[in-house]
DNA sequence: TCCATGACGAGAT
DNA sequence: GATCTCGCCATGG
């Protein structure tokens, strides 16, 4: 982090970091989401990249955050990289019912929850 | 300041 | 579908 870290920037009303957190917070078990549909969601469609890179300081947040449900638009598992070991990301998704084959969720289609549609936009 | 990089996405071919 | 290219925003050298 920098000195302006996002973390604790008060300066914004609501950091775009903590509201990333939060939504990944209501993604409910046995189903996935993706960068894009947060960004959209938080209002800044062309800011998936932003998502992905908030992302890193996820595994540090209190309460912790289920970044294993949250994927790229077409359902690869980009961020296994960011875990503990390889196959965490992968396992914890098959725990909540998801099942992975080759890095991608199965039936990602169907598993897709988009927080513009099930929180309300 | 400029440039490369990154848990991305959408559109074109 | 598979690839490529460009836009996106923040960070670090």
């Amino acid at each position: 982090m920098s000195k302006r870290t996002l973390i604790n920037d008060a300066v914004q009303e609501r950091d775009f970091f903590q509201d990333v957190m939060d939504v990944v917070r209501q993604v409910p078990r046995g189903r996935v989401t993706s960068y894009g549909a947060i960004a959209k969601y938080l209002g800044a469609p062309r800011s998936a990249r932003l998502v992905g890179w908030c992302m890193n300081n996820a595994h540090v947040q209190r309460p912790h955050v289920p970044a294993q449900r949250v994927v790229n638009s077409i359902g690869l598992l980009t961020g296994k990289h960011h875990f503990a070991t390889l196959t965490a990301m992968q396992e914890l998704l098959a725990k909540e019912g998801v099942k992975v084959k080759d890095d991608q969720v199965v039936d990602f289609r169907n598993k897709f929850w988009d927080p513009a549609v099930e929180l309300g936009l």
